[in-house]
DNA sequence: CTTGCTTCTTGCCATAGGACAAGACATTCC
DNA sequence: GGAATGTCTTGTCCTATGGCAAGAAGCAAG
């Protein structure tokens, strides 16, 4: 049990025997090949996904017609669109798999009765939606404090996997710059050095 | 009870009338004069605030020194700064009225005995921290996809009652651009009709 | 009333980053 | 192999926005 994947999600330590296995039994391995679709816009979100390998995007279109990263998901990380699987409201995001990838997934409604019914699964899903809003705010000061070489740099500095995986096009719109931009910017920082 | 000024944050048809009663009165009514602070950079945020009247403003120093608007609050939102609160960690954030305040007042561990003790306590904070990620999440998407000008425009429809309270300055670092380029825009705005 | 202090506007110039188009590679597919 | 397609780079020019400094206009304090 306690080698079971989840665990790096979950303090097992802190259920029952019985109610670890419950929950771990709960979650359902998944496999999805590279440009498969786990959610499209329109659709309510009723599922997440905990990555166990690979890496995967969520993205939106712009009224203007432009694709837009706005999160990338690898190793330990969870994918979800977070307001409409809570919410249980249509989503305007997408999510992508940009190569293959193994996830474990739980529906909306095993997610509830868990959060409603275990303290610890519960303090886990708070802690997770949280880091992910703090995540997002630091990433709001960064586009009004920071240029875009220095986004692109931090980005180098905390996601260093996601640099040779992704294509420079993505990248770069996540960072709010177009890919010619990024492209002088990396060309730029090379020359530094 | 039904009048309580919390009526207006919590479902109070959902609580037994004696949960009602213990709710409510664990909110305290505070007032603060306008350029109080609530909540200061380095400390750990051990409230938070629901709003009644006035007009507050979360801010952060960048690396610079610049002042940066996060977010304002008024009647019927939440003042409060997530990551510090849930995570009792010491915060980037600062909180200030800008305006003659009146909330009413909760602390971390009276908030974390309901959390876990009422489910509609808790779908309700849920439902609130939820709202919050979202609104930010729009607030990135438009700072990378809209025009300053669009950002103002939007500001103008969805917060009017922040345009004549709220020294430009301060909004102009909302929307990411300078006191100046506002000015500016307001100007372009102004001639256009 | 006068002296500040803050807020807002305006002018001039500088620059980060965008738009568009073309080329250089690499990869996949037949 | 060759064609098609997608990714990345580079050049030229353009525009939104910033930096700085000087007014103007409101408000507060002596």
């Amino acid at each position: 049990m306690a080698e079971h994947f989840l665990g790096h999600f979950f303090p097992s330590t802190q259920f029952s025997s019985d109610d670890w296995q419950m929950i771990t039994n709960a979650f359902k391995q998944v496999r999805y090949a590279k440009d498969d679709h786990l959610l499209r816009e329109g659709a309510t979100a009723n599922h997440y996904w905990f990555v166990e390998s690979g890496i995967l995007r969520s993205y939106a279109i712009d009224p203007k017609g432009h694709d837009l990263s706005l999160d990338f998901f690898t190793r330990g990380d969870v994918a979800i669109d977070w307001s409409s699987f809570l919410q249980q409201k249509p989503t305007r995001e997408n999510i992508q798999a940009l190569t293959e990838v193994v996830c474990w997934r739980l529906d909306f409604a095993t997610f509830q009765q868990f959060f409603h019914g275990f303290e610890p699964f519960r303090e886990a899903g708070r802690a997770r939606l949280v880091g992910s809003y703090f995540a997002l705010k630091r990433k709001n000061v960064s586009m009004i404090a920071d240029q875009a070489k220095d986004r692109y740099r931090k980005l180098m500095v905390e996601r260093p996997d996601l640099l040779q995986q992704v294509p420079l096009k993505q990248l770069a719109s996540y960072l709010g710059i177009t890919d010619t931009s990024l492209s002088r910017i990396r060309k730029e920082i090379m020359e530094e050095s």
